[in-house]
RNA sequence: AGGGGCGUAGCUCAGUGGUAGAGCAGCGGCCUUUUAAGCCGAAGGUCGUGGGUUCGAUCCCCACCGCCCCUACCA
């Protein structure tokens, strides 16, 4: 057989020695010997490094161990390393280091490679699901003239030619409803968003989304698809729907249904008094004063209180009231419906309640991974929507109305439901994984110093290159 | 942005107000079935950076840089 890969342990013994050697993921023991490849090429192995890659042909055989193992007859060394590899004990540990160095991290970590071969595998998995479903996958800009989708502060960045100014996408959700104005009645996307905000254990400024559309569908309808899609996933990605992170069991396969004030209401908590009544809450000065009894109550906790400016909508209370009191004991999935829909600017109003928009988020783990809702498609509502929105002003929101949108909605958007659901924060529930960092591959860290930069190429005689070379790809 | 922690050899980590320590990797030697192979030897450092205190600072103090955690921001 013929085989290839890099040496990751090296165990010589004189005239003879063992070692392994990785690729792709996969471990191969060898055993060289002078009396089998020769004095020339045994000469050569010894010169050999650890982190080198060679090329090797001879015969499997096991050992007295049992192990499958190749007798090399010949050998080829294919690429040198000048740089050694991390301890080969620990690996790479230091957390910085295996961002900024991920290719160390992938080559000495069996977990980091693992984590990245199944968020590969999610992936396959979401296409498949809605290609057979018969959504079409498209690509739209990543670069908006408008601001819109979503509400967050964006990157701004400028085309010489045109000499204008664009915003790296915050969402995608404008181009894609504007296709199924087009006629494309499923769609989906899966492509990075870029908010130019805080950076935690659950935040990247680029991040990975699958946004989808389905013309003659509602919200309720995508709660289900959701559930069949999760519940996929898990089984097919980690063999079962039961997934364990951290110290929590995730069951892919039962999902609770609460509508915002109900999820209020239930988590209410024991030390701040009886529950608000669904009638306050519906109240139209209801959430601010029930805001302010849990203000007392934070207070005498010492916890946070909710803070809204002077002109909060009794809507954006209500928000507030249910992340200060319901989102941290979301853990297995639910979804959250029934938004206010002060704070919901694309979506649909209920037909019932126009105070409520038809909009679901499915929180799991604390987290919010999914966000859907019946799309609006009203485009004097819309525009007037937009329009509040810009004189609210603020640097999240867009500055001008996305005139060409309300025109597209003017042309008519079938009854239409679409969800965003956040691709790294699936994956990782599906991995374990208790930061975004550990399932992006190079997540932004502020630029590092490299003082080493001519050093580490001294070695291979060749001029220095470091990241700001112009002429490096 | 605020609070806390960390930064010592290529890597993983000890350590001390008086010229710096181990393991792994690398280098030299011995070793033909090993599994973190073993044994012997030599080498490896501006102790993150800059100030200050001190006769003397890697250690104490201050500032800065970077990373991590918590809090805040992110509907």
């Amino acid at each position: 057989m013929r085989v290839a890969g890099r040496i990751v342990a090296l165990r010589p013994h004189g005239k003879a020695a063992f070692g392994h050697f990785s690729g792709d993921g996969a471990k191969l023991q060898f055993y060289v010997r002078l009396d089998v490849v020769g004095e020339r090429a045994f000469k050569l192995f010894q010169l050999l490094d650890l982190g080198d890659i060679v090329g090797v042909s001879g015969h499997l055989f096991r050992t007295k161990t049992n192990e499958l193992t190749v007798k090399v007859e010949h050998l080829q060394l294919l690429t040198k390393a000048l740089l050694p590899l991390p301890e080969k004990w620990h690996g790479l540990a230091d957390t910085e280091m295996r961002y900024r160095r991920r290719y160390l991290d992938l080559i000495g970590n069996e977990d980091a490679r693992e984590i990245f071969m199944r968020r590969a595998q999610i992936i396959r998995e979401l296409r498949r699901f809605f290609d057979e479903r018969g959504y079409v996958e498209v690509e739209t800009p990543m670069m908006h003239p408008i601001l819109g989708g979503a509400t967050a502060r964006p990157f701004v960045t400028h085309h010489n030619t045109f000499d204008m100014n664009l915003y790296l996408r915050i969402a995608p959700e404008l181009y894609l409803k504007r296709l199924v104005v087009g006629g494309f009645d499923r769609v989906y996307e899966i492509n990075r968003n870029f908010r130019n905000e805080g950076i935690d254990a659950v935040h990247q400024p680029e991040f990975t989304m699958l946004e989808f559309y389905q013309a003659y569908s509602d919200g309720p309808a995508l709660m289900d698809l959701t559930e069949q899609l999760l519940r996929e996933l898990a089984e097919r990605v980690c063999g079962s729907t039961k997934v364990t992170f951290g110290e929590h069991e995730i069951d892919f396969g039962r999902y609770e249904r609460l509508s915002m004030r109900e999820a209020i209401r239930k988590f209410w908590p024991a030390g701040a008094g009886a529950a608000p009544a669904s009638e306050e809450l519906a109240a139209q000065d209801g959430p601010r004063r029930i805001a302010e009894r849990y203000n007392q109550f934070a207070r005498s906790m010492g916890t946070d209180t909710i803070e809204c400016g002077p002109s909060a909508s009794a809507g954006e209370f209500t928000g507030e009231l249910f992340e200060a009191v319901a989102e941290p004991h979301l853990i297995q999935p639910t979804f959250i419906h029934d938004f206010p829909v002060e704070i919901s600017p694309l979506a649909k109003r209920r037909e019932d309640d126009p105070s409520l928009a038809e909009r679901f988020e499915l929180f799991i783990a604390g987290m919010e991974v999914a966000n859907g809702f019946s799309e609006l498609n009203d485009p004097d509502d819309q525009e007037r929507r937009f329009r509040e929105q810009v004189a609210k002003g603020g640097q999240e929101v867009p500055k001008e109305v996305d005139i060409d949108y309300i025109r597209a909605l003017s042309h008519g958007l079938p009854p239409t439901a679409g969800e965003g659901i956040g691709i790294d924060r699936l994956v990782m529930l599906l991995t374990n994984s208790h930061a975004i960092r550990e399932v992006i591959l190079f997540p932004l860290l502020r630029a590092a110093e490299e003082p080493h930069a001519a050093a580490a190429s001294a070695q291979s005689n060749s001029a220095p290159a470091g990241p700001s070379d112009p002429n490096s790809k």
